[in-house]
DNA sequence: ACCAGAATTTAGATCGTTCTAAATTGGAGG
DNA sequence: CCTCCAATTTAGAACGATCTAAATTCTGGT
């Protein structure tokens, strides 16, 4: 086993100091030219690695971030990552990532090992139930945060997200746009900022069109128990003409189980979806959905951390992605 | 700013050495029981965090492992990854995730990366056109790897997948035992070792059954892809009464392609995917799938890794998924 | 050739842990 | 009370980098 390559070594070979090669690593402009280059070159004959853990110990910055999203299966959080996950490549950060499984205690578990690996910062999307007073936890322990998708104790930290209230009312103005007047929503049953924000969106919305709330059904997060809801839904006092959805997964399950019912979505009534997950063009019909493109906020929740990271005591900031309506089947023909 | 809290520091209150509290962290078996109860009291009191950063400078061990993968937006991948991750929480490691996007010049990057973070092992689901030669580089670095879900350099090192020829065979046998004979592959244009295993199961399940090979058509891996291939299917010399799929994405596409062509999936035609992802349950029809159980697949890989770490020396070893045909409306009828 | 001041380079301490080898403590047996 | 051995505890040197402050080498101007 051939022994490990340090700063030493490559500076013994290039027959200058350990100071001085550390210098060229940081690309530090205070070397001369031509000592850098051939400390270059030795660096890449041996086949150096800086090591960032030691120099971490030293210099206090791992360039290592931590994520906690609550769920790896949805794809809204996987497209999320893929945004976070890009920004930070190119700024030379790597990721540690870990599910919460919207469970608190695992969520504080993964903070303590997140803490212990020595991550400059993290971004988090909350588990559901998380106590704010976690905030001043992460305070206390001097961990730079930005949360998102998810909020807790609103406005203390950055935040990347989406804007709900807005994405809400963008369908509901839609169906009322093609007619509609008795709306229903389909929510979830967990307790999130995600779902407070487009419950108020959606009374905002019918408020502002002057549309009727045909009925709230809540559903578990899967696209089971949105198909079971489909006759909760058509068994409403008001029977509703169109029904939006907390996302995409629910209004693809409710579709279904509202065929299963003799209800023909798109015909008999019309559903409209949150999120334009790629899913909503696979469905039947296809679905109208609203999207909330969880790439971006992937993105700007790593800019944000980014920022954070590189100016102490910068601003608390908010980065809300505009959402946007996208058309298909499934709603979308005028009625009488 | 409080100063942090380090073993000195816990020594120091707790009125012993640092070497005493580092057993006590690490639970060695050599301290007295009423040593190790005080510290840990002070440790808690203090609010002390192992930095593991630091330990490993000394022995050699970061208890973290990269995890690349060539894309995050297919849900195949993230299922993976939600076992990978789930496995290496309980052994309360770490994991680092990069996103290769099939490249191998960024594979080499995250590579590097994941080196000067003195990773213990690697995941590696290598990138299109990766070449075999990186095998030897990682030995060279003494970077313990697992591969999983793609293979280069078959039989080199650990390696987790699923059995696509098995996969594929059952599908292929699904459908020759409702009666069809002419069946199409729907494959993809990206080289992998995953596209090449399931075109050699094809040909021999073809072979076993006596079915008519009806073509292989390619499209890139995305639904949209996968629509307009639609047309071609429909064009081949002997027209297919059913098309097994490369994957779930692609035969949700295809079905989409073929109803636009007026064809009716799943009556016209029969079609059958592989993975069976969850939206295999939203398309329309629903779609008859081969079950591959990518999470099981990442538990696997993750165990395989572990196993790696523990035991430097161990044999080679691999993990197959057996794949599970799942029946679903779009194959299924039985034929004349 | 000499000197000030800029441009480079460097020695040595330090980050928070673990390791090694040795020191200390406590009991049992004589 | 002393000896010996096992059970605990500890001092001090690593690990591989960065920082500070000081030393050295270059400049150009006289």
């Amino acid at each position: 086993m051939p022994k490990k390559i340090t700063l030493q070594e490559v500076a013994r070979v290039a027959g200058v100091s350990r100071a001085t090669v550390s210098l060229v690593v940081r690309k530090s402009p205070l070397v001369a030219a031509h000592t850098r280059e051939k400390v270059e070159q030795v660096m890449a004959d041996l086949d150096y690695v800086h090591d960032i853990g030691a120099a971490r110990l030293r210099n206090n910055s791992s360039r290592t971030v931590g994520l906690i999203v609550p769920n790896l299966v949805n794809s809204f959080f996987t497209e999320f990552l893929s945004g976070v996950d890009r920004v930070m490549e190119q700024d030379d950060r790597v990721v540690l990532l870990a599910n919460s499984h919207d469970d608190p205690a695992r969520q504080d578990a993964i903070l303590q090992r997140f803490r212990g690996h020595g991550v400059d910062g993290v971004i988090l999307c909350a588990a559901e139930g998380t106590d704010p007073e976690l905030l001043h936890k992460l305070q206390r322990w001097n961990l730079p945060i930005v949360q998102s998708l998810r909020e807790i104790g609103k406005g203390q930290t950055d935040y990347a997200g989406a804007d709900y209230i807005e994405g809400v009312g963008l369908a509901v103005r839609h169906l009322v746009d093609l007619g509609h007047h008795r709306i229903a929503f389909l929510s979830v049953t967990a307790l999130t900022s995600a779902r407070e924000e487009r419950l108020v969106g959606f009374a905002k919305a019918l408020k502002q069109t002057g549309a009727e709330d045909a009925g709230i059904v809540e559903a578990p997060l899967t696209w089971e128990g949105a198909a079971q809801s489909a006759a909760r839904i058509l068994a409403l006092d008001s029977r509703p003409t169109a029904v939006v959805c907390f996302n995409d997964v629910l209004a693809a399950g409710l579709m279904l189980g509202l065929r299963q019912a003799g209800c023909e979505p798109g015909r008999d009534i019309d559903v409209v979806g949150l999120d334009d997950l790629p899913l909503a063009q696979l469905t039947y019909p296809p679905l109208t959905s609203v999207a909330m493109t969880p790439d971006r906020i992937g993105v700007a929740a790593a800019q944000l951390l980014s920022r954070r990271l590189n100016a102490e005591g910068a601003a608390i900031e908010r980065a809300i992605i505009k959402p946007q309506l996208v058309l298909r089947e499934s709603s979308g023909r005028k009625l009488g």
